[in-house]
Formats: structure tokens, sequence, C-alpha cells
DNA sequence: TCTGGGGTCCTAGGACCC
DNA sequence: TCTGGGGTCCTAGGACCC
């Protein structure tokens, strides 16, 4: 694997990120098996579980009831998304003291181009693990850094060094550094591919090396290429160039699993009004619009459908996504002979919402009135009689915490 | 064990057009 | 009269990530 590229990006993650910031809100929990998600007889999973909490073998995505069984002393929270959201941004605002070439990966994860600096600082690993150390100071949060060629294995050397450490993976050590690792460490490798892989015997990177190109791309397409080069520690993303791109978002969605399965068409009718009008302002939020209107049905065995319509005009109005929403379920509805466990709204195909309104003048201004009264006191201070329907909506909606109940002022 | 919410990207079939 | 080849768009579903 020899090539002259040379180490130059960092990766940082924030440890048991959710958790952490729990634990910095609320001292009493340091040293306690901490779970973010939800409460342990709620139907959900584990966002975060801290490190005391994986001790008993608990783990993100693990639902929660299993958790609960696993770890009766955990202590279960369902989460402060704001306060992870501001922690996020001031991460970013430390890293970018650093460089400018920075490429978000998650709220909690960022990839550092370092090359430019290599002339400034020839000891890039003691440059980078001062980084590391300067942001988790000033964070107050426990980070693990990797540093390595590329991408790709920046990360693994992240997650070598966790929790809290900081790994060097230097060129002369990636082949056997990745031979060693089990198939699934591979970001891009999860249950499905794993399960085929071993099928065919090959449990570790190394064994991964032996299929061709060719036997890869017939088992995966374009998949397999990219596990072709991963295995060999390539990063077919590119390096450490195109760090800027900070890519507008290509979707935005709004999707809710109610706290009981449902049949009863007037409540299911309001929760998609419901998220109709979240993913509405959502996109008003981000100064966009949607060309199409995406619905997700998932019935009460797991079975999930999803319809979509394009639009002839992109929208940002509550109405028109509720109407098309609706038009979408109804036929579904229709025919459906089980209850439905979980409802969504999806706004693709994205454009910037520049346009000239020229019609539209004052129900823009009503729109914005509503808005600025939202984003004041919350999502459910004005909602529609139709969304005021949903008696229990302060207890679905986790991502607010709760929702005000008071006159419908939008129709 | 009974499985969240918010995303990304890829695949594949059919419609439609030339 | 029984039949092409290619390109693009639309739509549904699935794998994967944090």
């Amino acid at each position: 694997m020899g090539s002259r590229q040379e180490l130059s990006v960092l990766h940082l993650d924030i440890d048991a990120f959710f958790a952490a910031v729990e634990v910095l809100m609320d001292p009493s929990l340091r040293g306690k098996p901490v779970v973010v998600g939800g409460l342990p007889w709620e139907r959900g999973v584990v966002s975060t579980a801290s490190y005391e909490a994986r001790k008993y073998g608990v783990h993100s995505g693990m639902p929660l009831r299993r958790a609960g069984e696993l770890c009766p002393n955990c202590v279960f929270l369902r989460g402060h998304f704001q306060v992870y959201r501001e922690f996020s941004e001031k991460f970013f605002r430390l890293l970018y003291r650093y460089t400018p070439h920075i490429l978000p990966a998650s709220l909690d994860e960022a990839y550092l181009g370092l090359s430019s600096l290599t002339l400034l600082y020839p000891d890039l690993p003691s440059y980078a693990r001062r980084i590391k150390e300067e942001v988790e100071r000033d964070l107050g949060l426990s980070i693990s850094g990797g540093l390595a060629r590329n991408r790709l294995l920046a990360k693994l050397a992240t997650e070598r060094a966790k929790p809290g450490e900081f790994f060097v993976l230097r060129p002369e050590d990636e082949e056997n550094f990745l031979g060693e690792l089990p198939i699934e460490a591979l970001p891009g490798i999860g249950h499905k591919t794993r399960e085929v892989l071993l099928r065919l015997g090959i449990k570790k990177v190394r064994d991964l090396r032996g299929l061709s190109l060719k036997a890869l791309r017939s088992l995966f397409g374009l998949h397999g290429e990219y596990l072709y080069y991963a295995s060999r520690g390539k990063d077919v993303r590119g390096g450490a160039c195109d760090f800027q791109s900070q890519a507008p978002p290509r979707s935005l969605s709004r999707e809710t699993t109610f706290l009981e399965d449902l049949w009863d068409l007037d409540l299911l009718l309001a929760h998609l009004s419901y998220l109709s009008d979240r993913l509405a302002s959502g996109l008003r939020e981000e100064g966009l619009k949607a060309g199409r209107i995406g619905l997700k049905v998932r019935f009460s065995d797991f079975t999930t459908i999803t319809r979509s319509r394009s639009l002839s005009r992109p929208t940002d109005e509550h109405s028109l996504i509720y109407e098309i929403a609706r038009e979408l379920f109804m036929p579904i509805y229709g025919k459906a002979d089980l209850s439905i466990r979980l409802l969504g709204v999806t706004g693709s195909d994205l454009r910037q919402g520049y346009e000239p309104e020229l019609f539209e003048g004052r129900k823009r201004g009503i729109q914005a009135s509503v808005d600025l009264i939202r984003r004041k006191f919350g999502f459910g201070a004005i909602l529609t009689a139709r969304e005021l329907k949903l008696s229990s909506l302060y207890s679905l909606d986790k991502a607010h915490g709760y929702v005000l109940k008071t006159a419908s002022l939008t129709r």
C-alpha cells in the first residue's frame, strides 16, 4: 500500500456525545450508566449509551425495553436535542480556529484537512494531538481522534482510539492494521453485506482482499467496487481536497412512531397534517421548497411502504403538502388490513425558495408571523383545528419536548 | 430483543420520446 | 405488423450511517 500521500486527515469524534452532554448538565450523573433515547417502557431505541452503560451490553440502536432489561439501574433520559445542537455548533466553531478545511460528518464528528499545515507544523501528529486536546478542554467533553492518510483510515484510527485517546495510523502500518479488522468495522458494511460475506467465509478485511474486483462488483454492484478499494485502504471519495463542500440538503423529512398502532382515520389525518406542518415549517426555516412530496407508512408488522409525487411547482406550504400527503395516503388506508405504526412526510427535489411571490404576499406575511410566534413559544403554540384533535400530541413529540395547546390561528 | 428519527446513495422497472 | 436501441424521468424500495 505504498503511497507518497502523507498523513493529513484528522478525524475527531465526541465520546458518547448525547450522554456526555447530559452528564455535563447534571454532574450527579457522572460515573453512572446513562442511556439517552427514551424511557425503558417506551417504543424506541437507544440513541447513546455512556461507557458505564455499555458495560451492561447496552448500545445505540438497541430497543429501549431490552436496554431496561439488561441494565435496570441505568439512568434513562429522553434527551435535549436543542442543547446537543448548541454543543455541536460550539464544537465546529472551535475546529475552525485551526483550519477552514472541515468536513462535518454528523453533529459530533468531523474531518479536518491538515495538508496545508505540513510546512508550518512539520510534526503533524503532535499538532493534531494538540488540536484534539485543546478542543476537548474548551468544549468540556471527551474526544477521540485519529490521524491518517485519508478519511476512511482516519475514521478507523479514531475507532481504535476510543474512548478519549488519539491514534496515528502510519502508512507503513496500514496493511496490517486494516487486515486484522473484522469486516463489519469497515464503514459501509452493515448487517446485510456482512451476512453475504460471512457465508463466503470472509471474516476479516484481509479475507475480503481475496475477492476480485469483478467478483465484488457482481455481488454488490457499485458498492462492491467501494469494498474492493476500502479493503486496501483506498478512499474513493478522494482525500483531503474537497473539504469545504458543504452540500445543500437533498431531502427533509418528519416522521412519528405512535405510542400505539392506530386505525382511526381522523387521528391518522391529524398526525399527517401535523407532520406536513412541521415539514413546511422546516423548509421555510431553510429557505427551501420541495419539488416532490413523499409519504411513508409503516404497519404494525413493520412492513413499510413509500409513495411520492412530483409537483409542477415546488412548495413550502403546509396546506399543499398536507393535501398531497393525504391523496397519497387514502388509497393505502383503503386497502390496509393492518393498523399503522408510523407515518412520515418527506420533501425532496429541494430548490432555493426565491421565486417571486406576486400574488402571495399577504399569505406569506401571515405565514411569517406564525413562524415567528412558533420560534418564540414553541411549535405547538399555533396548530390547525385538525391538529388540535391530537390530545396526546405532547407525548409523541420528543423533538420538541412538549406542545402548548392554544387556539388555532392558521385556519 | 420487537425494532427512532433524520439523512445519503444506489438499483431497477416502466413510461415516454426520438 | 409483432418490433430497436438509447436516453431520461418518475417512482418504489433497500442498505447504510449517526
